[in-house]
RNA sequence: GGAGGGAUGCGAGAGCGGCCGAAUCGGACGGUCUCGAAAACCGUUGUGUCCUUUGGGCACCGUGGGUUCAAAUCCCACUCCCUCCGCCA
């Protein structure tokens, strides 16, 4: 949520900051517009009851004195105030919901260092990275040999470790099942990312179902209903993304600024509808409704959100080096950033077999935005009220599209897969994966 | 699933419907004393919001409704926590 003082104190500035992700500033007028009208309604109310508290005293301090009358008079002066107070109590309930919606409508204003654009056509590729032996070509797009260009559903059908077939029996199309090695696979990932992160970061296994208030104060609901599952006889969620919990493990709380950064990492499996999405890059494993992934997230002062920003990237990159994965990070212009973050980059992993750049990670940088809906705060140690803490998040990683870039890219002409040396510790040593295993 | 108890400030914990945004103790912070420390003593210590801001108003005692001139206090519903029984990975 943007800051409504912001706005008040320089609408100007708040409509030009969203101009650039194309936002009419008649949506910030309006917000100035139903705050103005808002706060005079609110500063009646509050002298109406200010002058029924008083009368109350008034009676009180009557009866006590034993002046009866006078407290039938004060008490006859307060009744006639009570029908006003209600009045005005109904139409700032009705205006404080339009306002808070119209609020809730405008997106985060985008960081000045993001790039300029309208779509994702415009997100600029800040850098490239691929293992020693693989050429990126002039038209950007990495060079592999033929035996690798086989795409994963093959390569995981061939060798037993994925069964797409019996997933869809059990739970619907976009519903993987690996087995073996392919399983194995997933476990060692979760893993490697873990132990990556931590101790810096603090492991969280948080619950995976959460209450319709969770999922509303990281903006997950109700913009995206028909994403989510519900499960209707308990009212509780499945969470699209460890965001979710971990957003909220500090909600309506106030941290000190000496605990700051508070780094969290955790394994979750996500859920999501794909709503919207049916038919569009669904083959294989390149969208799916359950998948596992590890999220690495934070909340800071707004003065280390830029370095912290910088290592959750790097995190994720370090993972795919070590998975030996061609990658490029994509900057997200303006017109391509989501509602609540002020600059985002995007690592995709080269699959050769599907031959396309695919979405690993989203790593970003929300301001204050989510802080200020989830009311998380913190006491700088400054001194001087509280403040909302930054918050910032990414995926290192998410799993499935890996799988898929990994079996695509260490295929080997024999049909088997090599394990890259990082991962082999957490598959008791493998170096390869062959057929029946 | 059944029965009972509870929810108040940083923590513990009091609070006959009016003098309660809230006693008391503890913690934290500042000060006095001291070579320094401890002890003792003194003081400060919630959040948000609005205004005509050396000041003033309003809201918040789990959440939402209601009763009343007036609600932490009374009534209703809900949520969460604890204890016991049942069931159970």
């Amino acid at each position: 949520m943007i800051d409504l003082h912001r706005v008040r104190a320089d609408p100007e500035a708040v409509k030009a900051a969203l101009a650039r992700r194309g936002v009419p500033g008649a949506e910030v007028d309006r917000v100035v517009e139903l705050d103005r009208r808002d706060r005079e309604l609110k500063g009646a109310r509050d002298q109406v009851r200010a002058r029924v508290k008083e009368l109350s005293r008034e009676v009180g301090r009557a009866r006590r004195a034993g002046e009866e009358g006078g407290a039938e008079q004060a008490m006859a002066e307060s009744r006639a105030l009570g029908d006003n107070e209600k009045e005005l109590d109904a139409q700032i309930d009705a205006l404080s919901v339009e306002l808070r919606d119209a609020l809730l409508g405008i997106p985060n204003t985008p960081s000045p260092e993001a790039p300029d654009g309208s779509s994702p056509e415009d997100n600029p590729v800040v850098r490239w990275w691929a293992p020693p032996d693989v050429r990126i070509g002039e038209d950007g797009t990495p060079d592999y040999p033929v035996h690798q260009q086989v795409p994963h559903w093959d390569v995981g059908t061939e060798l037993g470790i994925l069964d797409l077939e019996r997933g869809a029996k059990l739970s619907g199309s976009m519903f993987p099942l690996y087995r073996g090695t392919g399983s194995a696979l997933i476990r060692a990932l979760t893993s490697l990312a873990l132990d990556h992160h931590t101790p810096t970061f603090e492991e969280i296994r948080p619950p995976t179902l959460v209450r319709t208030d969770t999922m509303i104060s990281t903006g997950h609901l109700p913009k995206f209903v028909d994403d989510a599952y519900h499960l209707e006889r308990d009212d509780l969620w499945a969470i699209p993304t460890a965001e979710v919990p971990l957003t909220s493990l500090a909600r309506d709380e106030i941290l000190s600024e000496a605990e700051l950064p508070v780094l969290l990492t955790a394994a979750t499996p996500c859920y999501r509808r794909e709503a919207g999405s049916a038919g569009r890059d669904t083959r294989g494993l390149l969208r799916v409704h359950e998948f596992d992934k590890v999220e690495i997230l934070a909340y800071c002062t707004p003065a280390q959100a830029p370095d912290i920003h910088a290592d959750l990237l790097a995190r994720a990159e370090q993972l795919l080096q070590a998975l030996e994965l061609t990658y490029r990070v994509v900057d997200l212009c303006t017109g391509d950033l989501g509602q609540s973050s002020a600059r985002t980059f995007d690592l995709e992993a080269y699959a050769p077999g599907v031959g396309a750049w695919l979405e690993v990670s989203s790593v970003s940088w929300f301001s204050d935005y989510q802080a200020r809906r989830a009311n998380v705060r913190y006491r700088p140690a400054a001194g001087g009220g509280t403040a909302f803490v930054h918050t910032l998040n990414g995926s290192a990683l998410a799993w499935p599209r890996v799988w898929a870039a990994l079996v695509e890219t260490h295929r080997r002409e024999d049909g088997t897969v090599s394990v890259p040396a990082a991962l082999r510790p957490y598959l008791g040593g493998r170096e390869v994966i062959t057929a029946r295993t």
